[in-house]
Order: C-alpha cells, then structure tokens, then sequence
DNA sequence: CCCGTTTGGTTATGCTTCATAACTATCTAG
DNA sequence: CTAGATAGTTATGAAGCATAACCAAACGGG
C-alpha cells in the first residue's frame, strides 16, 4: 500500500470557472498542436497565416496589433512562415519602413488543408453541445475578453 | 494618412471557438495574475498552495499529478513557497523518499486572503451572466478538458 | 534474502510564448 | 529643417512546459 492512501482532490479550485477554463485550454492547446503538426504550423505560425491570407498586403505591426502579439515577437514567426515559402515580405511603396505581407501559393495551399483540419478539429471539440449552448459559450468568452 | 488604411479582420479565426478561447484565456490570465500579484503568488504557486492547504500531508508528486504539471517542475514551485515561509517538506515517515507537504500558519493566512481575491476576480469575470449560463460554460469546458 | 524493477525527488537542459529595451531607417508635424 | 513618432528588427530575460538522467528508497519475484 502506497504511504497515501487518501485522494487528493482539486474540489476547491474546481469552484473557479477560471481553473477549469485553464485545464480546458491546456487539452485544447496540445491537441490543436498534435492536429497541425502535420502541416509544419503551429497555433501562432497558423494564426499569423490566416491573417495574411485573408488580409493580404497588411503590415507586421497590424498583424501583431490583431494577434495581440508584441511586434518583436511577430518577427519570429513572419520569419517561418517566410522560410517554408508561404509568406513573402514585399517592400511598401507608400511607406518605405513598411512590409507588405502576403501568401505564397504554397502559403494559400497549405492553409486551405490545414484549415480544414482546424474546423474539424473545432466541431469535434464541441461535439454534443447544442447550438445555443455553443452560443452561450461564445457569448461568455466575448465578455470575459472584453469585461476585463 | 497611413499606408494602409484597409482593416485589418480576424473574423475568419473568429469563427474557430478554440481562438475565442485563446483570447478570453490571455485576458483572464493578465488579468488573475494583476489580482495575485500583491500577495506575492502567481496562478501555478496560487494553484500550489491552493492544493497543500486543502490536501495536508500530501506528496510533491501528487501534487503535480493532479495539477496536469511534470514532477521535474513542481520541484521549482514548491521551492518558491517553501522559501516565502508558506509551505514545509516535512520527512514521511512511511516512505523515506517521499516528502510531505505542510503550509504553515503564514502560508494559510496569505492563501485565505488570495483565495478570496480569485474568488471576487472569478465572479467579476462572469458578471452578467445567468446562473443558468455559467452552467453551460462549466459543462463545455468539462467536455472540452475529458474529450480530446 | 538478493537483485532487478519501479517510484519519489531532484537537477540539468531545451523549447515555446511573451515582455521589454534599444537600435536603425523612415515618416510626419510644427 | 528638425523633433518626435512609427516600422521593423535584434537581443535578452522571465515563465511555463517537456524530457533525460541521476540517486535513494521501496517493492517483488525467485
């Protein structure tokens, strides 16, 4: 027999809906990374993709403002993207301190897979919640994003 | 005028429920650990000690069982309480390797005050929610955390 | 009882995310 | 034209997390 026999029990900080909130982002977190590990992206290098696809030519700093990401760290990941051939940094005309951002065709191409593998990756993660409770969950993080 | 006055849209990751997540779960935690901050804690060593007080006698390594955190690195929490005066490595007895751990009278005073801090930040955050909606985002983030 | 295996705690190391400071080049406003 | 702001970058450090290796102690089959 095991030197503690009794069970230990997180009962306390299970009363904190932030507590759960974490655990849950943590199983969130590994499996998305295990679903878009296959393509080479990870959730920021996925994010930051997206973004420039669907809002080509954007800058950085944009990027990192949307992302609420700091720009220094954007860098890093603009870089990856850029070295696996999805991204191109284009000179600006307008503002000669700018980049322009935008996908490669290999860029457009594997976000298309990776994707769909992500909204699978959603749907299944939801999987037995109703609509209006999906609704209801989304409601409650748009509060707790914004209320501060 | 700037050289790109298109908005820029995240609309397309907004309809990922795991990126709302994201989002809420970085506000909740700047958030949290502004409210910690005072008492010297932060979420892991809050979460720590959260579990020593409720769990007397307990060993390190079911602490970082039930906690989801390696061994390896609860050494390094553990370390921080036991050096603020908050937490003792008392010798067990019945298995010579294995340490127990105690918080202290300090340790319980600084964790009473804490909790009731996390407490009011926990109710804050899901202010102007039903009960009936706090519920469902209990029951989804169960899901979520037991699914994969 | 002996010895291989397992377990508990620890140390070291590296990766990822994130924050900050500092620098250069460029733009903008007075 | 000059002062200050902005864009991108570099360097650095803190936190969270994972892995491997180590030692001491416990366990378990022969």
């Amino acid at each position: 027999m095991r030197a503690e026999a009794t069970s230990v029990s997180d009962a306390r900080l299970r009363a904190f809906v932030g507590y759960n909130m974490k655990r849950a982002m943590n199983v969130l977190q590994a499996d998305l990374a295990r679903t878009l590990q296959p393509f080479g992206l990870r959730m920021l290098t996925f994010s930051t993709l997206s973004m420039i696809v669907e809002n080509p030519g954007l800058r950085p700093s944009q990027l990192a403002e949307a992302l609420l990401i700091e720009r220094a760290n954007m860098v890093v990941y603009v870089d990856q993207l850029e070295q696996a051939g999805w991204v191109t940094r284009a000179p600006n005309p307008l503002d000669r301190r700018a980049h322009a951002l935008h996908c490669t065709e290999a860029g457009a191409c594997v976000y298309d897979q990776a994707r769909a593998a992500v909204e699978a990756h959603d749907r299944r993660m939801l999987d037995g919640l109703r609509a209006d409770e999906v609704a209801t969950v989304r409601k409650a993080l748009g509060r707790i994003e914004v209320g501060s």
